[in-house]
DNA sequence: CGTAAGTTTGAAACTAATCAACTGTTGTGG
DNA sequence: CCACAACAGTTGATTAGTTTCAAACTTACG
């Protein structure tokens, strides 16, 4: 039942729609988030706690200096997780996709800015309503431990990444690692669907994008991927990918 | 968190000693650990499940191809945790002081290495038993997520300084971050101790040695420091530093 | 269509890496 | 206790990978 929209500065303007009738069961996002550890007769219980809406793209979901109020289940979409320095850099600490949580690694603030990338929907709870749901709940909880864990192996093995591997070794273990979530989620194995732009790209990978455009482009020139559009690149030898991203991790 | 099963590879060469008459109240570490969160009348039950036992400097505590059967709590000691690239590379991805969990991250196998700096005592626990225990004392639980929190936002702290801050950006904030840890922990306000190498640090920090090297002596020359011994470093002008790291995070 | 944003390509510049030598430190045994 | 070995750290010269600056090209869309 209708979304509040936010407008591109901050918070949703329109109060966001309490779910309604048909909560969480028919969540086209529930088997790939936390909530798949509700019971299904607990689920009403969680929907009460939660606010869906949708941003649209280019909006700002979570500011770097707000008050950290709010934790979200990205249900659809794509958003960008940054960490802007002082200066204006911006670097990108990660990629949401349907089923992942927003909110781990906040302080007091956010500390992170996270903008939705395509039209995105997501669940919102209040912090401390969320915290009485992981208390009567203890699988959700037990849950969100083994998803933080995950995100912290993301994390290792994106600083391995930045730390010591070459700009195509970067491109090529990017492009494997978001055909393999999308494969996850749905999509086809050898496809990759970049929902953000080379400057975002380059952003996440420690390069600009001039040089992931090169990367590409040689990658193209040597028969590994075929950019289908910009956005929609096939993979065509995962193989040698594989090859040149495992530099290691 | 929370790892995957199978039995040993090898452990400790000597037998780890079962924590005895006098476990874990007076420990050292407590109040930085995950156990702050057990009641005292509680622990005998953690201590019955912790083996707990001191690495030399240099030892393995876990390698990266092994089955993460078990989780660590570090007691005193510096600890190295390292992801191997296929080629020889090394890129480190965090080092452990008292009172740091040791464990998150992991999959079936570790996937990390982590090597003592020094003479490291650490509590060992089976993952099986670990889980009981979070099963048993919720507090417990609730405390490892926030530290998993916690070190999701060091991790994406890091990646922008592996993305996108230049090598006196990256050393500056490395000093400020390691002396802050050690004020925390007991030690002077504006001193780090380096336990690792300059090669650690460097491949911490996504540089060489030798950068490392070049840019420590710029900040002598700046008088931002003073080497005290190459592992002693005394920071005379924090703040200055602190703008030099702000390039933001 | 025409415009603006995003992307690709090209040339020059620069940061940090590499290769190499030297110096300082630590630990050991004569 | 000193000599020496082995290793860690520093300094120097050169190179290389990526960035920066600039311009052309594509694509999406009003």
């Amino acid at each position: 039942m209708v979304m509040a929209e936010t407008s591109a500065a901050g918070r949703p303007e329109a109060v966001p729609a309490r779910l309604g009738v048909q909560p969480c069961g028919a969540c086209e996002a529930r088997r790939f988030s936390f909530c798949s550890a509700v019971r299904d007769e607990d689920l009403g219980r969680l929907a009460q706690a939660a606010d869906r809406y949708t941003a649209k793209p280019g909006a700002r979901i979570v500011g770097a200096e707000e008050p950290a109020n709010f934790v979200f289940n990205v249900g659809d979409g794509a958003v960008r997780v940054s960490r802007p320095l002082a200066d204006g850099r911006r670097p990108v600490v990660g990629f949401l996709l349907r089923g992942d949580f927003l909110g781990f690694g906040a302080g007091e603030t956010y500390g992170f800015q996270a903008d939705a990338l395509t039209p995105v929907t997501v669940c919102r709870f209040e912090r401390g309503a969320f915290r009485a749901l992981m208390d009567a709940f203890p699988p959700m909880e037990r849950r969100l431990l083994c998803m933080a864990s995950d995100e912290i192996r993301e994390g290792q093995e994106q600083m391995a990444l930045l730390g010591r591997k070459t700009a195509p070794e970067r491109l090529a273990t990017f492009l494997l690692k978001l055909s393999a979530r999308q494969a996850r989620l749905g999509g086809a194995e050898d496809l990759a669907v970049l929902p953000m732009s080379r400057s975002d790209v380059a952003d996440y990978l420690g390069l600009t994008a001039e040089t992931v455009s090169r990367v590409l482009t040689s990658f193209k020139v040597a028969g590994l991927i075929r950019l289908e559009r910009a956005s929609r690149i096939r993979l065509l030898r995962p193989a040698a990918l594989a090859d040149l991203a495992a530099g290691g991790s």
